[in-house]
DNA sequence: CGAATCTCAGACGGACTGAAATGA
DNA sequence: CTCATTTCAGTCAGTCTGAGATTC
């Protein structure tokens, strides 16, 4: 009853099951690493989103991110209550609030940006840079096509 | 409003965000052709561990399996209802439920894995044959390191 | 009118924890 | 007594659906 971990040849054959386990390793790093910081990965999506496209509505964060309109909701509202966003009606579309990110909200995306290279090097740890290259390139290759 | 589904460059550069959102195709798929058989990922997961390592007890399919104890018995339960493993208390060991396949369930063990490997091949499309064999060395290391 | 937006309220399956009962 | 096993109950965060109100 030692050896009862292991993980039969048909599951760990399958680059879907691998996939799996790595992404399962990921989001825990994650959630560990931002909730240190108080954050969440919605958080990083948002600021990331804004920081590139400049002031959006919300469902168009939404698209950006591949969050869903609940969510954003939410998040936005974090956000916020922490002074990295401001909500503001649209003054051309009145269905819209605009979303924008203040100075704070810059200085934060800085702060979780590094926290996220972090969690990268002690995922990859074990490969070497190439090899990091090599991965990027392969799952970009199945994202894009 | 066209190009609003475009993704931050700070985001697609992440490998934890390339792998998170492969994952999530992947059990997509896994879960829609599994569906169309009337099976779930769970129970490829528990027979292919009953052929490999024989009848088992419940707790240690579930370290084989990475499955939660109490997701193994709910599990256990629908493939016993389907007549594909039987459940029976162990005459050695009577705290232990050992499961054991059925030929039924041997048979419906190589159906399953043929739909799995479909699904491989349609999230790997992108990819030629060398690559996915370096895509599945890579994520290996990183499961192993 | 149809279509888009924001918001809330709840559903839904997956991962997990606690605890009780049984027996080695 | 301590530990492992089975089982049920229930929590918890993440994802998504429905519906309503508003505005284009």
């Amino acid at each position: 009853m030692n050896d009862d971990d292991a993980t039969p040849a048909l599951l760990r054959a399958k680059p879907t099951w691998l996939i799996s386990q790595v992404s399962t390793r990921a989001h825990r790093l994650l959630t560990e690493r931002l909730a240190a910081e108080g954050a969440r990965g919605y958080h990083f999506r948002l600021l990331a989103a804004l920081a590139e496209f400049g002031p959006s509505s919300q469902a168009s964060l939404g698209r950006h991110t591949g969050m869903d309109r609940s969510d954003v909701v939410a998040a936005v509202g974090e956000l916020a209550a922490q002074g990295f966003v401001e909500r503001a009606a649209d003054a051309a579309d009145r269905r819209r609030n605009v979303v924008t990110m203040t100075p704070a909200g810059a200085a934060r995306l800085a702060v979780l940006d590094r926290v996220l290279a972090g969690v990268q090097d002690e995922l990859l740890a074990p490969l070497s840079g190439p090899e990091r290259a090599g991965l990027t390139r392969l799952l970009t290759l199945i994202t894009d096509g």
